[in-house]
RNA sequence: GGGCCCGUAGCUCAACGGGAUAGAGCAAUAGCCUUCUAAGCUAUAGGUUGCGCGUUCGAGUCGCGCCGGGCUCACCA
């Protein structure tokens, strides 16, 4: 509809003789007294033309050449607005749209197979995932849910770093565990990991190894600590994150741009240009010749790189495997790679606009009003492993998808575990399951089954007429715009906050209108707005990766 | 000190490339279940959008300067 509204305009602009190189834009107005669609051209057109917007906007009213079978009215309001009425057989016609496409009703191919790349997570196995690893997790698989509903077609990888010094700390920390277990004056390094977690995996150690370490060759026996503990750890993570509905494509482990030269290649690239030097005894990258405030090392004094190489060398790597459009999610506490990663790229040739970057800001959670404290350090965090025990995943995934990524979230555990009204999550559900009953009812009546068929129900539509059935049906009809400019944005909870609205709309319907009803016609168009009501929460907590249950 | 994010109703947060009277939920108050799920609905109340300038037809949104909070500025990742 917004786009045939725009060529309409257009044609009216340009036989006005108006320029018609302005951007036409449409928007949903706040209020209904303003119509479905409203457009600001003639507000966006006063300073070019040189008229007052509300006689420019009578001129495009004047020559506007729309369908009348669409459009209801179109009238000018305030400062020069031109707000269009759709007709309600517009919406009417629609609804058996909805039931058509069903589970795919809300998806669209302006993606066109783009190669995306959505990475996010990618926590080092050191320990588990902690709750801002949660947030992260539920806002990259959303993300790529969504750009897979519009076309993309999405690969989800998970970076990791399995060498260098914080897994030497993890196979320290282990092996001092395991020692412990038979002699407890046995001593802990002083930066070692304090989590409870590595005694359980010390335990394991000695269930599987027996006493057969604390003698053996020492580097021998922490490579085998490492790998032992890395091992339950990546399936611990694993095993979380499917708790949640995640699925990873790609495990993309950094030691492979080491082996396969991808590392080397970078540094070389960046000599031939000028961008790397040598000094103090470390290798250089020149960022202030590109712009950045100043250069950083890539590889120290030791030999050992910098995290800032393995990451340009993996952007590298995305680029030669042919996406077209990466998405990197990141915390807030790695906002300071960025600049360097992106100018990287960008000076070995690649087009640093087709990386994305969404910073997702800190969670803080709250229990009983007041925040609860945690420390890495001291180990008194909470994993996501808990807060999903506690919680449930739904919960967990609905909770981390309400808020912008760019604002700090506060998860409330109580509200959270609330199974009430006051509950967001349980209050989509609820309708889900609500219209899922209503038309159990309607099949025991018998006539659920013709109002699942769209060619039947066609014709019936005109009976829905009523402020509460049209303002849901209008709503309803919005969702693949929502599910677009949601991932065009990189904004789920745009969607959270949609589907609530549904859900509003859907329990103001049932209130006013009973469903089930003696009139034939009228209560088959009614299951149906009721299915495709049904069809647009479960597509959308679909996207959420939250479930939508037929009972509760 | 530099960079990034945030500051909106008592609390948690919305407001899509500036748009019309700034919206939800929770908390508060008053109502609604013999009828398809009351985990629901209706109504009332609640605001100088941190402060001050500026840009323009129009600013919560853009620019500048303050104030307050978070993150970050390693030869840690």
């Amino acid at each position: 509809m917004k786009h045939y509204l725009q060529e309409k305009v257009a044609d009216a602009l340009k036989s006005l003789g108006y320029p018609s190189d302005v951007a036409i834009a449409f928007e949903k107005p706040k209020q209904d007294i303003h119509g479905d669609l409203t457009s600001n051209v003639a507000l966006a057109l006063a300073r070019s033309v040189g008229k007052n917007p509300r006689t420019i906007a009578q001129d495009i009213v004047r020559v506007i050449d729309v369908e009348s079978e669409h459009i209801a009215k179109v009238e000018i309001a305030g400062p020069g607005f031109i707000n269009f009425f759709l007709s309600k057989e517009f919406y009417q016609g629609h609804l058996p749209d909805i039931l058509r496409q069903s589970e795919s009703y809300g998806r669209s191919t302006v993606g066109g197979r783009k190669k995306t790349q959505v990475e996010f997570v990618s926590a080092n196995p050191t320990g588990p995932l902690s709750v801002g690893h949660g947030r992260q997790a539920a806002l990259g698989d959303t993300l790529a849910n969504l750009l897979e509903w519009i076309g993309y077609d999405v690969t989800r990888e998970y970076y990791y770093n399995n060498a260098g010094r914080q897994m030497r700390r993890l196979a320290e920390s282990t092996f001092a565990r395991y020692q412990q277990l038979f002699d407890p004056a046995a001593p802990f390094p002083e930066d070692g990991y304090q989590g409870d977690y590595i005694r359980e995996i010390a335990e394991r150690v000695r269930d599987r190894f027996k006493g057969s370490l604390l003698h053996a060759d020492r580097e021998e026996t922490l490579e085998t600590c490492k790998r032992f503990a890395e091992n339950i750890l990546f399936e611990d993570i694993k095993l979380v994150l499917k708790r949640l509905g995640i699925i990873f494509d790609v495990f993309f482990n950094e030691d492979s741009l080491y082996k396969d030269g991808t590392i080397d290649e970078v540094v070389k690239d960046f000599r031939a240009k000028g961008l790397a030097y040598d000094r103090d005894g470390a290798v250089w990258f020149r960022g202030s010749s590109l712009g950045l405030d100043q250069d950083r090392v890539i590889i120290k004094s030791t030999g050992e790189p910098t995290y800032r190489l393995p990451d340009i060398a993996y952007h590298r790597d995305k680029f030669r495997r042919g996406f077209d459009l990466i998405v990197d999610v990141f915390g807030a506490d790695h906002i300071a790679t960025i600049p360097d990663v992106l100018a990287g790229v960008k000076a070995l040739g690649f087009d640093a606009e087709k990386v994305n970057v969404i910073i997702h800001q800190f969670v803080t959670l709250m229990r009983d009003g007041e925040q609860v404290k945690m420390s890495k350090r001291a180990a008194t965090f909470v994993t996501l492993d808990e807060l999903i025990d506690e919680v449930g995943p739904d919960a967990v995934r609905f909770f981390f998808l309400m808020r912008a990524s760019s604002s700090h979230l506060e998860f409330d555990l109580n509200l959270a575990k609330e199974q009430s009204e006051k509950n967001p999550v349980y209050y989509l559900q609820y309708a889900h399951a609500r219209i899922a009953s209503i038309l159990r009812f309607a099949e025991s009546e018998g006539i659920s089954a013709e109002a699942a068929d769209p060619l039947r129900i066609k014709d019936r539509t005109h009976h829905l007429t009523g402020a509460a059935e049209l303002a849901l049906l209008k709503l309803l009809l919005e969702f693949p715009d929502i599910v677009e400019s949601s991932a065009l944005s990189y904004e789920p909870h745009r969607l959270t906050s949609y589907l609530h609205d549904v859900a509003t709309a859907f329990h103001r319907f049932y209130h006013e209108h009973r469903v089930v009803i003696p009139e034939r016609d009228l209560a088959l168009a009614r299951i149906a707005l009721c299915r495709a009501s049904m069809i647009v929460l479960a597509n959308g907590l679909k996207i959420l990766g939250v479930s939508a249950p037929e009972r509760m």
